[in-house]
DNA sequence: CGCATTTGACCTGCGC
DNA sequence: GCGCAGGTCAAATGCG
């Protein structure tokens, strides 16, 4: 057993390289392959937490495995607790010794990706600390340079501290990795966390909690809506706030934010809490595009300025899902749908739908970011001049009754042209599910590709929402800036130093030109707090 | 019969 | 305070 416990040792060093703390669990690998009556169940929480994070991982471990347990070639792909049960199946000729040897193995390998699963979570809380620590370095740089700066400079330099800090109050408490989504079995604290988040397995669990967990909504909702209070938790649900849909309830929200707000809100941090909203312009004969998502209308109303009708729908493919989305004919051109989303899914999207709720949720950080710290979104501009996109984004803010980016699909050649929000436009903005399932851009391992099927729309409905997901995937690839910025942000969200980019983003903010986009977006998007992204978005949630 | 949509009424926020 | 517009509710209606 001891050169067992000295191969685990040795294998575990070889997948990471990651140092001390790899080892403390090791003790506790051996300790696991020995229970061979550790109930099943252990898969399957195995499986639901660490799907996408493994992914990569996994390869890395089946090499391994394969090489150490030589003679026991299980063929396993351990991503598929089915396999395991067919090839238990094809072997039932066997003699049950070979079985049962076979079985505590692949138990020990569960066991071993099981515990890796948890050192990775401990290397991104490592990472995250780092990643905070950094940002806490940057703003004190950024205020240092303030100081020195010329008025213009300076102003720019604190928003952008400003900015940093706002959104990492979303990640911060109750600990750095509050954020994230790791669904396996482990500690009280571990549970903290996974009430903090939401994921496939444990979707239900989450909203029910939302109802005594306000920092949820926080995360959930963070973008549109300022957090006010991640402290106490003083019933701050923004989420409801925004969607209410009884009037008491509006009412009552409407006392919690106003008495937060008081209370927390210093006379100086007085801006109005504003719903940031991403709206997305696209030509379709249909009078619906299909986004992924589920819909169900709830209201049509005619609305100033345009002869077509206002569609309102709400998002029914979680209970108490609090995304909804407009769907308006553009008056000038009724070949162009405008549908714009707001909130954040609380839910698992299915593949369709996440590609535009992960680019909008990469919008949304950028528009929030830029102007929910600041008293006059005017002003807010100023940080986003130097980058294309932004500069667009602040003048939404200027003047519509939300913060509101448009993506327009309608023109080709550059397709994600950032058009003024807030000025009546003739409509023609079809949005995308805004943040959907935030966590995407903060946490890649739950991105898409391994939803439970229980979660994804049949496929009919994927077929239905391919062609749309098609033409704003296709419009968005073709624009390089925007790709090459969504690109560099995920890359800083997954654990790229931030300082790295954030110093260019420090560097450039004032040179201008088109190289500056992807540094002054990684900024934004690559925010702790960026939505929930959706979070807002999640963190960045367009509530 | 169950579910989704329609549609008029109601509520809220905002500007004057 | 009043009116307007946006947003939501919920009963009525339609559809499979």
């Amino acid at each position: 057993m001891e050169q067992h416990q000295q191969e685990n040792q040795r294998r575990e060093l070889s997948f990471l390289h990651s140092g001390d703390f790899l080892r403390r669990n090791s003790d506790r690998v051996v300790e696991n392959s020995i229970d061979h009556d550790k109930p099943p169940i252990k898969e399957m929480d195995f499986f639901s937490s660490s799907n996408h994070s493994h992914d990569h991982q996994r390869r890395k471990n089946e090499s391994s495995t394969h090489q150490i347990d030589s003679g026991v070639n299980t063929g396993l792909n351990l991503l598929m607790t089915s396999s395991s049960g067919i090839s238990r199946a094809a072997n039932d000729g066997d003699d049950d010794k070979s079985n049962i040897t076979e079985k505590s193995k692949l138990k020990v390998e569960l066991e071993k990706l099981h515990d890796e699963n948890r050192k990775l979570r401990s290397m991104l809380d490592q990472i995250t600390r780092r990643y905070s620590e950094l940002q806490g370095q940057l703003i004190l740089a950024m205020q240092k340079q303030a100081h020195g700066s010329p008025p213009e400079q300076k102003v720019e330099l604190n928003r952008m501290s400003s900015s940093i800090m706002s959104a990492q109050q979303f990640m911060d408490p109750p600990r750095p990795s509050a954020g994230l989504n790791v669904n396996e079995p482990s500690t009280s604290e571990d549970r903290t966390v996974r009430e903090l988040s939401v994921s496939p397995a444990n979707t239900n669990e989450v909203i029910s909690k939302e109802r005594d967990h306000p920092m949820l909504h926080n995360i959930n909702a963070a973008a549109g809506k300022q957090v006010i209070s991640n402290e106490d938790g003083a019933g701050d649900d923004q989420t409801s706030q925004s969607w209410g849909s009884s009037p008491r309830a509006r009412s009552s929200a409407k006392v919690d934010h106003d008495q937060t707000k008081n209370e927390e809100q210093g006379p100086d941090d007085q801006a109005p809490f504003k719903k940031a909203r991403v709206s997305v312009r696209a030509r379709s004969e249909a009078p619906l595009i299909s986004d992924g998502c589920q819909w169900r209308k709830y209201g049509q109303k005619m609305a100033k300025g345009n002869p077509c009708p206002r569609a309102y729908y709400r998002c029914t493919m979680a209970v108490g899902c609090p995304v909804r989305k407009q769907v308006q004919r553009c008056a000038e051109d009724r070949s162009i749908l405008i549908t714009t989303y707001e909130g954040n899914h609380n839910h698992p999207l299915p593949p369709a739908a996440t590609a535009m709720a992960s680019t909008t949720s990469a919008a949304a950080a950028m528009l929030l970011s830029g102007s929910i710290t600041s008293k006059d979104p005017l002003t807010s501009s100023g940080f986003f001049n130097s980058m294309p996109y932004a500069s667009t984004m602040a003048t939404l803010s200027a003047s519509a009754p939300f913060p509101t980016i448009t993506l327009d699909l309608t023109h080709n050649p550059n397709p994600m042209q950032f058009l003024r929000a807030g000025i009546p436009q003739p409509a023609t903005t079809f949005p995308l599910p805004l943040h959907g399932f935030p966590q995407h851009l903060r946490h890649p391992m739950y991105a898409p590709p391994k939803f439970p099927a229980a979660m994804v729309p049949n496929a009919q409905l994927g077929q239905r929402h391919a062609s749309m997901v098609e033409t704003v995937t296709a419009a968005i690839a073709s624009d390089p800036n925007f790709t090459a910025a969504l690109a560099a942000a995920i890359s800083t969200i997954i654990g790229t130093p931030p300082m790295t980019t954030t110093n260019e983003g420090d560097n450039n903010i004032n040179s201008g030109g088109t190289s500056n986009n992807i540094a002054n977006i990684n900024e934004v998007a690559g925010l702790p707090g960026s939505p929930q992204l959706p979070q807002s978005c999640t963190t960045f949630s367009t509530n």
